[in-house]
DNA sequence: ATCCGGCCCGGGAATTTTGCCCGAGCTGCG
DNA sequence: CGCAGCTCGGGCAAAATTCCCGGGCCGGAT
């Protein structure tokens, strides 16, 4: 596209919800500078997106169905470490903030955050810059503060992953097909999340995911 | 209000971020007979805006901090039963559907869904006809096929006394010895409980207990 | 180069729990 | 009285859990 603006920023949207998509879209065109320039509602397609309209920035929740956002980010940057993501979810917990940073997220900005400061982030990622919303900031900072950290804090990602869908009220056949695992190894993580933790019921392990933010109820 | 157009459906939205309702507005406004007249981001603001604006629809998620959405629906309608509510979440386990159907709402939609469901669902409330979205449609259907209750309304005491423990976190072997029953029968009680409300895991348990406020996480 | 430790993935086997059947005692109600 | 519903538990096959194990992979330390 050689009729690209010079001072456009291009947007890429990914969200597996239709009508929250259609909703970024048009608070985020409606700033000018911004284009969004594909939307796709999974890791896979997202990846397509970005190879066929290389946007300068990735806007994404990571709480998609099938392969987990963090899965994705790691995927995108592995093929192409100039690709700038912004991570936009509701989840804000630490551990979470970490892992998306890890896997090569350039910012992280909830959902609960004004609609200003998505603008905010977007822009400064495009600049080549790390960014985060407020209540990430403190949570990150209240983290490192913190001397023992989170109970989610010894749990792997993929510990987490499963976390969350099992909180979600998955159960156990749809958490392996949706992460493409055994049965087997879906109740081993299940087990294993439990002793970590320390919760000795499935229920205290809902609470702990929910007191988390890992999972809304 | 004197000046509202005759033919437009007055709504108000009720969810806890921001940019998702700023971005609902201008899908919702860009339809030409939809105004969004208030906006809310928890149970209680939304039934103040509800008596200070009176929409002809309330378009609301259920899964917001602090009060549980379903208990929000309870409130509103029980002061004002000719209110209109429209449950809007990415949540689509039967047993909130039922839940929510139950609280008094009379549509429900996921997020997966279309935006131009939303826009139809809202008319059809609007109207004062029930309406879902297609995959709510599947999942009750689904459910239904099994000749299972409507939700936690029919629960008998102990089953809810049960219930509640359990959902705070306690074993099976805790709830027997504290209400002085054997292990068996807790057991069983747990069993009941999880086919009358179409629970298929003990988390979706979890989140239902919590959804109707019968313990609080 | 090698070891160590961590995460990831699953098999195996003993133990529990589920899922679903059953009967029995107790209420209240027509 | 008969019927219905709640409460309480036994029985038994099927399934899940609780531990254990090993192997592959990778990053960091020696």
């Amino acid at each position: 596209m050689s009729e690209v603006a010079a001072t456009g920023i291009s947007v890429l949207l990914v969200d597996d919800h239709p009508i929250v998509r259609q909703g970024y879209r048009r608070v985020l065109e409606s700033q000018g500078d911004l284009r969004v320039v594909a939307e796709a509602d999974n890791a896979a397609d997202a990846y397509a997106a970005f190879k066929a309209h290389d946007p300068d920035v990735i806007v994404m929740d990571i709480s998609m169905p099938g392969a987990s956002g963090l899965e994705a980010i790691r995927n995108i940057r592995a093929r192409s470490p100039r690709a700038r993501i912004l991570v936009f979810t509701m989840h804000n917990e630490a551990v979470l903030v970490k892992a998306a940073f890890n896997a090569g997220a350039s910012g992280f900005v909830t959902k609960s955050s004004e609609p200003s400061a998505v603008v905010t982030a977007i822009r400064a990622v495009a600049r080549g810059e790390r960014a985060m919303s407020d209540d990430i900031a403190h949570v990150l900072a209240d983290d490192s503060l913190s001397p023992t950290g989170s109970a989610l804090d010894q749990l792997g990602e993929r510990e987490i992953e499963i976390l969350r869908q099992f909180a979600g009220g998955a159960t156990t056949e749809q958490i392996a097909a949706h992460l493409n695992l055994s049965v087997k190894t879906v109740q081993n993580y299940h087990y294993l999340i439990k002793t970590k933790t320390g919760a000795r019921t499935d229920a205290q392990l809902v609470r702990l995911a929910a007191a988390c933010g890992l999972t809304k109820i």
